[in-house]
DNA sequence: ATATAACTTCAAGTGTACTTTAAGTCAACA
DNA sequence: TGTTGACTTAAAGTACACTTGAAGTTATAT
């Protein structure tokens, strides 16, 4: 009965699964983000499983978390069970910033469609030529 | 009858007023963004209109354009209504880049707030405290 | 057998957006 | 009148997140 093998990934073909490159994936270790495996012969080499912890550190990343914080999580996990209130803090703080990042970027989208919108309307004569974007918006309600 | 007479501030009063420091006012500046007036002393002053050019700037900013994407937006302002169809395709893409970068952002805070959750009800025990986020995932159908 | 492609480490370089420093001028208040 | 704080320019420095280069080793394909 064999033991069930995993596939291992060269970091160039990991690299290419997760999206990353080669060189991203040796900085994200040297920061201590990932542990690759090792052959003899020191070449790394990568399991599925790591894809999906790779994946993880990204949706992270996405929400605003530096790599220092993602350093500071990684040793926590590494840590145990024991830090998962730390962690859960870290992680309720990043949510917190991001929802005060989030609702500002819907304002700076308003505006801009506000902009495309006069623009469009001055091009298509359907807008007074004249009227002022600050007039515009005042018209739409939307101050600022 | 006296001429209507504007607001001038100086460039640390208008750093406060738009939520900005002077040397950020002076490398927008330099960068070709702000074009402040000048007393015969060679200060620089902003007035009430410069306010709005500024947040709205800063909304754009906001949005995903960087210095140098404002810089071509502001050259072509400076051109006249000749230009507005550039500035409104810079725009539309700036736009379409943006709700790329939404919809990322959108689904790293669903796993953000599953992870959160996660931790919550593993703390509770309302959970198996043996699930593995993976296996909560796919239980709520969050893949990847 | 040999070429080439991918890997290794370590250090230096890059781009973006500021921030800080230095050296000096000017304005406002006690 | 002096001192404090804000202004001026130009250049150098910083933080972050990679990216690139150099010099060498190893694996794979012909």
């Amino acid at each position: 009965m064999p033991t069930a093998t995993t596939k291992q990934y060269t970091i160039g073909d990991f690299a290419r699964a997760v999206g990353l490159t080669a060189p991203t994936l040796r900085y994200y270790e040297d920061e201590g983000l990932i542990e690759p495996h090792r052959h003899r012969n020191g070449r790394r080499y990568y399991e599925e499983a790591d894809i999906n912890w790779v994946k993880f550190l990204l949706h992270l990343k996405g929400t605003g978390m530096s790599i220092s914080e993602l350093k500071q999580y990684v040793t926590w996990r590494a840590q145990g069970d024991i830090t998962i209130p730390q962690r859960l803090a870290l992680l309720q703080q990043v949510k917190q910033d991001f929802l005060v990042q989030y609702a500002e970027v819907q304002r700076h989208l308003q505006i801009l469609n506000d902009k495309i919108n006069w623009y469009e309307e001055k091009e298509a004569g359907v807008t007074d030529a004249d009227e002022s974007f600050a007039a515009y918006l005042d018209r739409l309600g939307h101050q600022e």
